[in-house]
DNA sequence: GTCTATAGCTTGATAGAC
DNA sequence: GTCTATCAAGCTATAGAC
């Protein structure tokens, strides 16, 4: 009997997982073939270009999915303050409560491939556009909407490095719940 | 003519490049031979235990160098707001003005090395705690000096991520400039 | 203290059977 | 689409000359 077809959605979320973990470097074939329960062989049947398609591979369907159920809250109706109490939460949901590395945190460390680079810097930046927008919808002027925006982005990367460094998610966790005013009001 | 020892400070200096740039599993015995001027051999001569007590030494080294350079003026003499600014202009240097990633992040991505690991989070909570101590003596209560501690260190190691994802490392100066007033007014 | 030379294992990648 | 078998190159680590 033919073996089956390993499940795609399972298959990038398993790459994820340890790209994530492990970033670039430790990203082994063996630890990839563990992890997805692919040969070496099948590994490069789906992704002929190899670990680095593999990588690229994630780092598109993490941004699709970041895009679809974290930013598009942010952009769609309702009072801003809202919509950034919702991605909080789907934030949460996605960093797992501060106990999951940040892929772009991971894959950005002793990175060479110039696509893998230039892709990280675009979620990136997408990321704090998104931010912003809400920001000057709250009412903030540019100037302090992109100050916010990027402070943001920079409490919740350094809360998971910290998380990660100590094992401690408590300051993650202030860090999303305190998102909303930073995020709305014009003053601390 | 024998070959001259190579320097031991020149030494740990390269040997924290790479560690920094590339991580542990990046941190290959080539590029750290590469970067160090020596050969294989001669670095196991000098690092019996290998690469891993070659990292143990370089986190070792930094700490030490990060104590009494960094840490070291917090807890001195002189008013605790002049102490933070001295503390903010060598971290500056420290980090290369953005450009350097911090090496307890590099190192805590994808560790499985205990010691390694229980070293970082010591290192990680030693600055954490002379923060704590600086903010007491400025005047904040217990709960807000360690929740602004907290904040700091997660707005240099954010700062740093976002400074190596994107390339833009004027939030990381902003971030120390505000340094001062965060760890000593009690309101934002 | 540094070097050349080498060992054995792991890596990323490929060929070809089923 | 998955697999076993295989490859050359890279890896960490060691032995022994100078």
């Amino acid at each position: 009997m033919p073996a089956k077809k390993i499940d795609e959605d399972y298959l990038m979320d398993r790459l994820t997982d340890v790209f994530r973990l492990h970033g670039y470097e430790g990203a082994s074939l063996s630890r990839i073939s563990q992890a997805t329960g692919l040969k070496r062989a099948s590994l490069y049947h789906r992704f002929p270009g190899g670990k680095e398609e593999m990588a690229e591979a994630v780092l598109k369907s993490a941004d699709e999915w970041f895009t679809s159920h974290i930013l598009a809250p942010l952009t769609g109706s309702g009072k801003p303050l809202a919509r950034i109490q919702k991605m909080t939460k789907r934030l949460s949901n996605f960093y797992g409560a501060g106990r999951h590395s940040c892929l772009l945190d991971s894959l950005s460390i002793g990175e060479e491939d110039v696509a893998i680079r230039q892709h990280i810097e675009e979620s990136f930046s997408a990321w704090l556009e998104a931010l912003v927008r809400v920001a000057l919808e709250a009412g903030l002027t540019p100037v302090m909407a992109k100050e916010r925006a990027e402070e943001a982005l920079i409490g919740i990367q350094g809360a998971l490095v910290m998380a990660r460094a100590t094992g401690n998610t408590k300051p993650f966790l202030r860090i999303l719940k305190n998102l909303p005013k930073l995020l709305t009001l014009d003053s601390k």
